[in-house]
DNA sequence: CAAGATTGAACCTTCAATCTTC
DNA sequence: GAAGATTGAAGGTTCAATCTTG
C-alpha cells in the first residue's frame, strides 16, 4: 500500500508541519507579550467576535476551531476565570449552553489584533508572491476537504 | 505598519495552521493506535535513527526538532522510562550528554513507520499534483528561511 | 440510548530557576 | 559569566467517565 516518501515529498511534509509549528510559536510569543492572550485565547475570541451577537454554542465553536469538546470546555473555564468570556444557559435546548464574549474579551481582541496581523504579514505574506499565496490556499483547502471527507483514522 | 489580511491571505493563513494541526492530530491518533508511540516520540526517534550511531547531543536533537531544551529534556525522560532511549555522558564535554536510541526504540520506529507513511500518503500526497507538492515544498522552505533569518519576536 | 457538555486524572509543554562545566 | 542540560511548578491537552436532557 505504501512506499517510502521521496525527497520532494519529505520536503513538503516536514516543511508543512515545521512551518506551521514555528509560525504558531512565533505568533504565540507575540500575542503573549503584546496582550497577555495565548494563541488559543485569540483563536477562541475570533469566531465569537465574528458571530453576530458574540455568542456561540460550544459544539459550534469547537467545530469552528477543530477542537475537541473537552479541550474547549477546559479552555473556556480558564478564560471565564479571567473574564474574557461568560457561560450562559440555552433556553431552547436545556442540555446546551452558550459561550459569550464579554466586553473585556472584545477589548482584549481589539488590542491584540493589529500587532498580530503585522507579525503574520511580516513573517508570511511579505515573503510570498501572490501566486504562492493562492497556491497555498488551494493546497490547504484541498487537504482539508480530504481530511473532512475521509474518516480514515479520523473521528 | 499593518493593514488587515484580505480574503485570499486569510484563506492561506488559516488553511496552513488548520491543515497542519489536523494532519498532526490524524497522524498522532494513527501512531498511538498502531504502535503506542506518540507523534512526539516518533519525531524524536527519527533523527536519532538517521544519525550514524543512533546518538545525538540534546542541543542538536532539539535544533533538529525545533524544540526547546526543556521540552526535549522532559520528553526524553519519559521516553527513557519506557525504554525507547537512554542517556549517556559525554566524555569530550562534561557538561554535555547524549541521547541514545535503544534497540527497543529502533524496533518501535520500524514497526510504526510503514503505517505512518501510508497514512501520510493517503491524506496528503494522493490528493495533490506533483506541482502542488513542489510548490508546498518551496513555500515552506521560503517561510522557514525567513523565520530563521529574522529574529522578529523570535529569539 | 444518543447528543450536548463538563469533570478529573494523566500526560505534555512552557517558564523560570538551578546546577555543572567551559 | 555563558553554554549544555535538567528540574519543579503552573498551565494546557487528551482520554475516559459522568451528568443531564432529548
Amino acid at each position: 500500500v505504501a512506499q517510502w516518501l521521496d525527497e520532494r515529498e519529505q520536503r513538503a511534509w516536514r516543511g508543512l508541519l515545521r512551518t506551521a509549528a514555528e509560525l504558531d510559536a512565533l505568533v504565540s510569543r507575540e500575542l503573549q507579550a503584546s496582550s497577555g492572550l495565548s494563541k488559543a485565547d485569540y483563536d477562541v475570541l475570533v469566531p465569537l467576535s465574528e458571530a453576530g451577537d458574540g455568542r456561540l454554542r460550544p459544539y459550534a465553536l469547537g467545530a469552528a476551531l477543530s477542537w475537541e469538546q473537552s479541550r474547549l470546555s477546559h479552555h473556556v473555564a480558564r478564560m471565564q476565570r479571567r473574564g474574557l468570556v461568560e457561560r450562559e444557559e440555552c433556553r431552547d435546548d436545556r442540555r446546551g449552553a452558550f459561550v459569550v464574549l464579554t466586553s473585556a474579551g472584545r477589548e482584549a481582541l481589539d488590542r491584540a489584533a493589529p500587532a498580530h496581523v503585522a507579525v503574520v504579514r511580516e513573517a508570511v505574506f511579505d515573503g510570498l508572491t501572490a501566486d504562492q499565496v493562492d497556491a497555498l490556499g488551494d493546497i490547504t483547502a484541498t487537504l482539508l476537504a480530504r481530511l473532512h471527507a475521509t474518516p480514515l483514522e479520523d473521528t
